[in-house]
DNA sequence: GCCGTTTTCGGCCCGACTGTTTTCAGTCG
């Protein structure tokens, strides 16, 4: 079983508690586990089979939860969850989904209605059954009936690509207010995740009714759910057909608590938990207003200041997760993120060759004016028919084309490359010779990805065991960390990569970023060189570059840590 | 349920907003 599931596992242990109306910190105390195991880079699975003892090394893991999680590597199940299934049917849990609806309101529309779907719920709230429990009423009511449309129409979070034209229209129109002096974005879009659930935006105003009626008169707002002194939570009519409508908080503070406000509400709560605690530990107070001890205001005007105040450096958004940033900061040893502009090639896209959009003078002409020194073509080999995969006279033909280009274009270098299927049976799509003759492979999976793990595991290994492959390219992060059915023994492939030298790549394309932060992280290391690529299928998919980069970013990688940031001539003798 | 350079028991982050209430519980971030 993987880790995610097991996570899950608790999570819902934990939902179901809540229902029950158990203990708060011993809800905590799950959701805290599930959390942690959901990003830890070993699989929980083979920590169990050295027992119970070697898992409460994990922080948040004690005694009980250490031996719940080797009955569930053993059993695959967990025995008091499934008594508790027994006892709350699944449309109960469900239930907790509808926002402003929590555990308490749900316990009582099941205990006192006897209430076990989200249909029978409609049907109630529209009979204004619900409205007369106690402690519910017509607002309620509606209430729900609202919130099981948007249950129903927004399981998806929206990628931080699609975000983000949506966050710089709000904040710029803000921005021109005349009260307004500060305007940011914060929350998880600030961290940048690769998908947001909602957007925070944060202004410093002497007037924040003029803030909050603007944002409430702005087109792409559909409706203000709720408006205080501070506080205002709008709804957002979708950007284009088929997105989730985002829900965005605006907060208005004053100058003096801006750098307060922005590290509270850039979160994530994790982090922020830490940070009060630490605060807590020195005599102070943290909250969005400033750092206080006792009545007296210390700090709060800009976030440097405020993790100053509590001994901290700067911490860059991208790392707030509480994962090892305060052991970093504490060492000085925070690294130096990388950005966009250190990238200097891209080593996968593809032309009208197979399935890309644009010609090979086309795409490189796009690089270089993207400010790239090098690029390599890589299309997809044979086995993806789908998308006019090359054979092995198809390619060589392909890189006869390349070469032509490279005579036709100066500035840019481009690499005779290809993206070779690793198949179902652990051999290459292309033969060896072939392979030897590219300047740059990158190697993945497309099939089979149902196979039973230890048939992945020696896919994998055989790619990274091929002396021409230079790299290991998208799916595969996604089959080590995330791809139901198919968990891999995470540190193997990386050792095994980490001894052949060969390259990993962060796959910037929306919807393939595979290799994802936390095993990033772990690839860092095992001291695997890491390549960011777009995948580009067309001259504008250079543009997906920051999205590779977030990741990375969130990873913790530098400059150094990231092979593309080189010189044409270091990157080559990269190569193995 | 976890955790411990003051602790093996008694803590566990903090405040805004809403709706149903006459002083506060529930929910959210």
């Amino acid at each position: 079983m993987q880790n995610i599931e097991i996570a899950r596992l608790f999570e819902e242990l934990a939902d179901l508690l809540e229902l029950q109306g158990a203990n708060a910190f011993r809800l905590r105390a799950y959701r805290n586990a599930a959390r942690t195991l959901a990003s830890l880079p070993e699989a929980v699975s083979e920590l169990a089979e050295s027992g119970a003892k070697s898992l409460q090394k994990i922080p948040g893991i004690g005694k009980d939860l250490a031996e719940k999680l080797v009955a569930v590597v053993e059993t695959g199940e967990l025995p008091q969850l499934e008594e508790l299934r027994q006892q709350i049917p699944v449309g109960v849990v469900m239930m907790l989904r509808i926002p402003g609806i929590g555990p308490k309101k749900v316990a009582a529309i099941f205990n006192e209605l006897g209430l076990t779907t989200l249909d029978q719920l409609r049907e109630a709230a529209e009979m204004g059954q619900i409205a007369e429990l106690k402690g519910f009423g017509a607002r309620t009511a509606t209430t729900i009936l609202e919130g099981l449309d948007q249950v129903e129409q927004s399981a998806q979070r929206v990628y931080h690509a699609d975000a983000r034209p949506v966050v710089e229209q709000i904040i710029r129109s803000l921005q021109s207010l005349e009260s307004v002096t500060q305007v940011s974005a914060a929350g998880s879009f600030r961290r940048c995740l690769e998908t947001v659930g909602d957007l925070d935006v944060l202004v410093t105003s002497t007037d924040s009714a003029q803030a909050m009626d603007a944002l409430a008169q702005h087109p792409l707002v559909e409706k203000v759910l709720a408006r205080g002194e501070t506080k205002q939570r709008v709804r957002l009519s979708p950007v284009f057909d088929g997105i989730k409508k985002l829900e965005l908080d605006l907060r208005v503070v004053p100058d003096e608590s801006y750098g307060a406000a922005m590290q509270y509400f850039t979160g994530s709560k994790e982090h922020n938990i830490v940070i009060r605690r630490r605060a807590q530990e020195l005599g102070l107070k943290v909250n969005e207003y400033g750092v206080f001890r006792d009545q007296e205001y210390v700090a709060g005007r800009t976030e440097e200041d405020v993790y100053a105040a509590l001994g901290l450096p700067f911490i860059a958004p991208e790392l707030r997760e509480n994962r090892r940033e305060f052991e970093l900061a504490s060492a000085g040893t925070l690294p130096e993120l990388i950005t966009v502009d250190d990238v200097l090639g891209d080593l996968h896209m593809h032309t009208t060759a197979t399935d890309g959009q644009a010609s090979i003078l086309e795409m490189a002409e796009a690089a270089k004016t993207r400010g790239l020194k090098y690029i390599a073509i890589t299309d997809h080999s044979k086995r993806v028919t789908m998308a006019n995969g090359l054979d092995s006279k198809r390619l060589r033909a392909h890189w006869k084309n390349i070469e032509k280009a490279r005579s036709e274009i100066s500035g840019i270098e481009i690499l005779c490359g290809i993206e070779c299927d690793i198949l179902e049976d652990a051999t290459m799509d292309l033969p060896d010779d072939v392979l030897a003759e590219a300047d740059w492979v990158v190697a993945v999976l497309h099939y089979g990805l149902k196979q039973p793990r230890d048939q992945i595991n020696k896919r994998l290994l055989t790619a990274i065991r091929n002396p021409h492959v230079s790299a290991i390219g998208h799916p595969s992060g996604r089959v080590i960390g995330k791809r139901p059915g198919a968990d891999i023994s995470f540190n193997e492939i990386f050792q095994a990569a980490a001894d052949h030298g060969c390259m990993m790549e962060i796959n910037a394309h929306r919807s393939r970023l595979d290799l994802d932060d936390v095993h990033a992280a772990a690839a860092k290391d095992f001291g695997i060189p890491i390549v960011v690529s777009t995948d580009a299928h067309s001259v504008h998919g250079f543009g997906e570059l920051q999205n590779g980069i977030n990741q990375a970013r969130r990873a913790g990688l530098t400059r150094q840590d990231v092979a593309n940031t080189r010189t044409f001539n270091e990157f080559q003798n990269l190569i193995r």
